[in-house]
DNA sequence: TCTTGATGTAATCATAATAGTTATAAGCAG
DNA sequence: CTGCTTATAACTATTATGATTACATCAAGA
């Protein structure tokens, strides 16, 4: 059924190609690597932008990181791509307030549900870009 | 932006019902408490039956646990009402072959992100139905 | 200053998943 | 047989996603 969007790959993708690529990042030379079109790739961009990872020359072109790629966490980019309102990762439905299940199980569930969303997040928080970078440099 | 379907919160929801309720659990009585139609009850109920956590008095009626609620855990609901091919949470573009970091980057992210699911995996794995039907047992 | 090439962003569009709903065939108890 | 239920298909509306086009804006260099 359905997955979380690619959002997060393809955000990923685009911090790893700018920290090991010498030429200027343009959209359109990353949305080839990518591939698919630099509008899309603009769009993610922005995401990365507002969250301070990433600054952009305007006119010129060319994506520059702002922070060091050990210091960038895959849950850094999580967020400034898959934000959810509430940063919840499961839906609810809303059940009859008549009912004494139906009344309470959001609060209950949503508990224990939170933890396992906080293990899913602590884990993505000890991986960096670099490690990425790292690993895709150790291939022949 | 996008979350997890709610089939997980209804899925928990109709199996602690049933554990709780002592009347015949009809999926129209079902349906009252999680604020829906019957129809989505019973397709739900269907994946729950694929998996072997209820059985369904069909002509008659009434949905019964076929497990010990304190051995069905969130992960085996999970499993059953949100299953994904290659069991993967999150999705992943397709990358340039030609370009070095498009061709691996989705073994070595792919690898990072199995691990957040997995994690979260198991802090599912920890929490049963009965330690939902417990918590709504002691509220007031 | 003007040209060139890039970004920022809005607007469409097709596709797919979800959830709601209706309808109907089939099952079982009394 | 009757009445109630389940099982399932079909259809609809809504929404997220991703692809794409278009265009205004911006900055550097000739």
């Amino acid at each position: 059924m359905k997955k979380l969007s690619s959002r997060l790959s393809i955000a990923v993708h685009i911090l790893t190609l700018t920290a090991m690529s010498s030429k200027n990042c343009t959209s359109e030379f990353i949305a080839s690597s990518v591939n698919t079109n630099p509008a899309l790739i603009r769009r993610i961009i922005g995401y990365l932008k507002n969250a301070g990872l990433v600054a952009v020359q305007a006119g010129t072109g060319g994506t520059s990181i702002q922070k060091d790629i050990s210091e960038i966490t895959l849950l850094d980019v999580y967020n400034a791509v898959e934000v959810t309102e509430g940063n919840g990762l499961f839906n609810f439905h809303k059940g009859n307030r008549q009912c004494k299940v139906g009344a309470n199980i959001e609060s209950i569930l949503g508990a224990a549900l939170k933890k396992a969303q906080t293990a899913m997040e602590n884990e993505l928080r000890r991986i960096t870009i670099k490690d990425i970078v790292d690993g895709i440099n150790k291939l022949p």
